[in-house]
DNA sequence: CATACATATGCGTTCCTGCGTATATGTATC
DNA sequence: GATACATATACGCAGGAACGCATATGTATG
């Protein structure tokens, strides 16, 4: 089923190449977090948000889940080990940049209450 | 003298994103190479193979010597840990990758026959 | 210093990408 | 089924990236 050898780095590195889609893997490196989460925290236009998550999902880093009127994304666990190489590296780094962390942080004060019963917890209970 | 905090992954990303920029640092992986090496090898025009290569030194992937009229080009070392994990995931790709692994082999039978003294031999003595 | 060769760069074009805006789709609620 | 809300997409545009071609720079050699 996997193709491991279909896998081609520049199409990756295109996909990652853009910083909004960078903010948007970093937070989902939180958990499953719906659209309107990221949108809020980030404060990035809704269809901005939406196109760059169709992209990403395109190129099979992302999955989406529909909950209701809520669509949950969250990262796909890729079957080729270059791709996990890279994203292992580049989580590491998020863990690590003080930006990216204060957004992880800023993520669970905004938006849609909807079922958190698996998945993250929300600091503000 | 390094600033590790300095190194965006974004920038960084969208210099992997080109294919031919891949094939390069792929003939680069061998050691030093000279401009007309690459260019005869891949058999890219040869503007392009310069641009692409005054591109990557920007970003500072590569660096360059200057040797009579030629310009050898090889890998820099880079300083940032995040680079270095990506550009070693994306060699050991390379390296089991067959065109890539073929485009390496044909490396050596062309072009220019200045000093060899230091680096890697040519397979046609 | 004129020539030949290796490499770099300027220029115009074409293609791609990301964006903002508006709107379509999809789902729950009344 | 009409409404409200969450999300996705269509469209037109503006900036950027890569390319082919011509030419400039830089270096050795006669």
């Amino acid at each position: 089923m996997k193709k491991p050898n279909s896998v081609e780095p520049a199409p990756l590195f295109k996909t990652l190449s853009d910083p909004t889609r960078l903010r948007l893997l970093n937070l989902l490196a939180q958990g499953e977090v719906c659209v309107c989460d990221l949108h809020g925290t980030l404060g990035i236009d809704q269809p901005k948000v939406s196109r760059h998550l169709a992209q990403m999902k395109r190129a099979g880093l992302v999955e989406a889940r529909r909950n209701g009127k809520w669509m949950h994304y969250r990262l796909a666990r890729h079957g080729d080990a270059f791709v996990r190489h890279v994203l292992a590296g580049l989580h590491a780094w998020m863990r690590q940049h003080p930006r990216m962390t204060s957004e992880r942080g800023r993520l669970g004060k905004v938006c849609c209450q909807n079922d958190r019963t698996k998945g993250r917890q929300r600091t503000t209970s």
